[in-house]
DNA sequence: GTTCTAACA
DNA sequence: TGTTAGAA
C-alpha cells in the first residue's frame, strides 16, 4: 500500500478533525460547501477525512488567519495543488497532463509572485489589507 | 453521545 | 460565523 494511498484513507469524524485543527464544525462544513475540501462519507452520510483533507483544512486556517477569504483561498491552493493526477504506468508516451494556456500561465505566476511579496515581510494586519486588495 | 442539514432574535 | 432545532 502506497503512502499516498494511505494519506487519503478517510479516517476520522468531524469531531477529531475538529481538534486537530482547532476548527469549529461550522467552519469545516462551509469549506466543504466551497468545494476547499471533498471528504468521504460513511453510508449514513457522515463526513469521514483523510489525512490530506486535514493538512488540506491547516493550510486553509492558515490562509484566513491572514486574511484571504474563500476566492482568495482557492487561489492560493490551486497554486501549489494543480496535483498532476497522473498515472505513473503509462507504455506510451502519450502523457494526458493538461495544458495550460499562456495565459492562466502568466496569471499563475504573477500571482504567486504577489502572494511571495506580500506574504514574506509582515505577517500582523498591514497583511490582511493587502492581500485581500490581490484576491478580493 | 455524535453528526447532519437548514435556518436565523 | 455562532447557534439552534429536529432527525438519523
Amino acid at each position: 500500500m502506497g503512502d499516498d494511498t494511505r494519506r487519503n484513507m478517510a479516517l476520522f469524524p468531524i469531531g477529531i478533525v475538529m481538534k486537530l485543527t482547532d476548527l469549529t464544525a461550522r467552519q469545516i462544513r462551509y469549506y466543504e460547501q466551497n468545494d476547499l475540501i471533498q471528504p468521504a462519507r460513511t453510508e449514513g452520510k457522515q463526513r469521514l477525512f483523510s489525512f490530506n483533507d486535514v493538512d488540506r483544512l491547516l493550510e486553509i486556517k492558515a490562509l484566513i488567519e491572514k486574511g484571504l477569504n474563500i476566492a482568495g483561498i482557492k487561489q492560493v491552493l490551486q497554486l501549489n495543488d494543480p496535483t498532476p493526477v497522473q498515472t505513473e504506468i503509462t507504455t506510451t508516451s502519450e502523457t494526458k497532463r493538461k495544458e495550460m494556456s499562456d495565459k492562466d500561465l502568466h496569471q499563475l505566476l504573477r500571482q504567486q509572485i504577489m502572494y511571495r511579496n506580500a506574504t514574506r515581510h509582515g505577517e500582523g494586519a498591514l497583511i490582511r489589507g493587502e492581500l485581500s486588495r490581490f484576491f478580493h
